[in-house]
DNA sequence: CTGCAATCCTGGGTGC
DNA sequence: TGCACCCAGGATTGCA
């Protein structure tokens, strides 16, 4: 469900309140969302552990944890955490409690049960495949026009595959690319090493911007998404092209068209974007 | 390296 | 009200 503005938005909603807190009880209502160590072992070790501080990179929450621990939660789709200070009504998206020392609660729900866990030294963060190989973040010096024009260069696959692939750049997802394609005004079908240089550099700044303008108006959400808080974000009144299909383009009036492209859903205006 | 399909799941929305 | 069908913000794996 969330793309890196939602993630970071989540992880700013709890990095105070968990900060310094102990968990002192791990509550499965589905223990096969924990993908290592096993259930039990997961409970075992997490009980007890103090939160020294809430990081992100890319869609992965890290949660890192006293004894050089860290727990490890990715969202994926429908995943939400909630900060919950006077209990809750538990309902049947309700997966996963952590109990916390002061009677507060981090609760894990999802609908779609896709999101996955893990607990594991720092050290050993690499066996987690997709963050160990996540590409460069925008709005971070390693994400550069250098870079991506050369990154572009090497890739023959459409353009729309290409900026969803983690290992590429980390943390757009299908939202923002298409928003970022839009406001570059590249159609979603080019091949990636075809584009010039004054359009990814166009594309560069797409790129920064949508996700910039992500994180400022508190991520997007169209159902599931909310922050640690329960608050919604605003974001989607800002979209360009994405869950407009057939509505007109705002620049140029054209009706926006859905399309599947390299398996996603996928949304563009034909006349702004070739 | 690339595209493609299948996979993990449970809905919401729509059309008949 | 029921039912079938499409679609969904992610990512991995196996295959051609």
């Amino acid at each position: 469900m969330p793309e890196m503005p939602e993630v970071e938005i989540i992880r700013r909603s709890l990095v105070d309140k968990l900060s310094g807190r102990k968990i002192i009880e791990v509550e499965f209502l589905l223990a096969r969302l924990v993908k290592w160590p096993s259930a039990a072992e997961f409970q075992a070790v997490l009980t007890n552990r103090t939160i020294v501080t809430v990081a992100r990179k890319g869609k992965y929450l890290l949660f890192h944890l006293d004894d050089n621990q860290v727990l490890v939660i990715h969202l994926r789709m429908t995943g939400r955490l909630q900060y919950v200070t006077r209990g809750i009504e538990k309902d049947k998206f309700t997966r996963i409690i952590f109990k916390l020392d002061n009677e507060d609660l981090l609760v894990y729900a999802d609908t779609r049960t896709l999101g996955t866990l893990y607990l594991m030294p720092l050290d050993e963060l690499w066996r987690i495949t997709g963050l160990a190989a996540m590409g460069p973040e925008p709005l971070t010096l390693e994400f550069s026009l250098l870079y991506l024009n050369e990154m572009l260069k090497k890739h023959h696959g459409k353009i729309k595959a290409v900026l969803l692939n983690q290992k590429y750049i980390g943390g757009l997802g299908n939202i923002y690319v298409d928003e970022s394609m839009a406001i570059a005004g590249i159609h979603p079908e080019r091949i990636a090493s075809s584009l010039s240089e004054s359009e990814n550099e166009k594309l560069f700044h797409a790129i920064n911007k949508v996700i910039a303008d992500g994180i400022e108006h508190g991520g997007t959400t169209f159902r599931d998404y909310r922050d640690g808080e329960g608050k919604s974000g605003s974001h989607q009144h800002h979209l360009k092209v994405y869950g407009r299909k057939a509505e007109p383009c705002y620049s140029c009036g054209t009706p926006i068209v859905w399309k599947e492209v390299s398996g996603r859903g996928t949304h563009f205006c034909p006349t702004c974007q070739r």
